[in-house]
DNA sequence: GTTAATTTTTAGACTGGACTAAATTTATTT
DNA sequence: AAATAAATTTAGTCCAGTCTAAAAATTAAC
């Protein structure tokens, strides 16, 4: 019925997205308690089923070392991550929601089985490639495109950053963006950072200013 | 709007639905071994689930009696009939699905659940009222206009009834009506009904043709 | 380099949803 | 109205996915 030769439970799909979430660009192999933690479940039930997408070859799993995706797992991890994002672009771009609504409207969408429905969502929604926090969407065959993209926190001193987003899109939080004249765009660079409570010295439009660690760690940027 | 604070399964959803379905208008009782059937399951999986839903009271269900939907389970069916059928609207007008190809699809996404993502999706598609398949989509409370929809079977001779849409619409049957120029909205007049094999002879469009009693059976029209 | 702490896996139990086979109730025949 | 057929339910099994508690392996600490 569907065109999937593999065809994977709403689970496995989580999981495998999960592993390729936490692994990093580098494919790094992820921990057990780590993928229980992310997926919010219990470190056995992870292990049941790290045994079960090895089995399918779409893992190597190593008791007690961990586990990594192979390239078959890393495609179809891909791919749920494109659904997920372009559902996401569609949530934004088409019903008028804000991107701090979408996650979990998308987390339910991306399961979806129709090949073609994601091609002609593509298609109307004009082949966007990026979703509408900043993250490039994977092509169809499962290729994507890393975005430098940090939090304001993770830079070092003497970094440049361009203001891309935030991560906790509160109203509170873009007032107190508004009020020091932090606007999506603008170019922050890094001048100083406290040793005592990691807070921030910034350039920021010929003015400097200072935020705390907690600020930084809720603002994306593409590093310079 | 009414707010269910009920969580169903996806299973949940689909027995509700199909009761729905197979009680008609007047919401008889429906057996256990048709909604078998309909669900493509096996009875005693069917009794398991009735006893199930008649326990959160949206069906009444006497043993060996069939069963039928409450107001509460027959409100939760039309808001899962109603999202169906406004993804269905999405499919064929946004994304340039056929009609045809739309239900599996649609039978996956009716499952998701966000008030407001339907609340917006119906927004966007500017408020339909009717499915590609020419049924009504229940409004947001519940409420259904039945249409005067009938088999094309059921006309008498000289009867005229608008073409509105197919019983089981597979794609062969489909490729049938497309070939003999029988399309949604087109008007048909019962010319003549043979009495030995009750095949019917049409008028379309200035031209006669003639259709077998299961083809006519698979045909809705809106009486005229 | 043992011991202690942590992580991970195993073992065993539970739930929802499915099934088969057998029992029971209802419907149909004669 | 008894016998038979059909529909439905019960009983018991299975599988996927989840959990807790206990065992095993790894890592960290002394």
């Amino acid at each position: 019925m569907f065109k999937f030769a593999i065809m994977l439970s709403y689970t496995e799909e989580n999981h495998l997205k999960t592993i390729f979430h936490l692994s990093g660009k580098d494919s790094n192999s992820v921990t057990t308690n780590s993928i229980a933690d992310a997926l919010n479940t219990k470190a056995p039930s992870v292990t049941d089923m790290l045994k079960k997408l090895s089995e399918k070859q779409l893992i190597s799993y190593v008791k007690y070392q961990g586990s990594s995706l192979t390239d078959n797992g890393r495609k179809l991890a891909l791919n749920i991550i494109r659904k997920h994002r372009l559902w996401e672009v569609f949530l934004v771009e088409k019903l008028g929601f804000n991107w701090s609504e979408v996650h979990d409207i998308a987390e339910q969408l991306e399961h979806v089985k129709s090949d073609k429905l994601i091609k002609e969502l593509d298609k109307f929604l004009d082949y966007p490639t990026k979703d509408p926090h900043g993250d490039p969407i994977p092509n169809p065959a499962g290729f994507i495109k890393y975005s430098n993209k940090f939090l304001l926190s993770d830079l070092k001193i003497g970094d440049k950053g361009k203001f891309i987003g935030v991560k906790d899109s509160s109203s509170l939080f873009l007032k107190f963006l508004d009020k020091r004249k932090i606007a999506l765009g603008c170019t922050i660079k890094v001048l100083f950072i406290e040793e005592f409570d990691h807070s921030i010295h910034l350039g920021l439009n010929d003015t400097n200013l200072t935020i705390s660690l907690k600020s930084a760690s809720n603002i994306y940027v593409n590093k310079l």
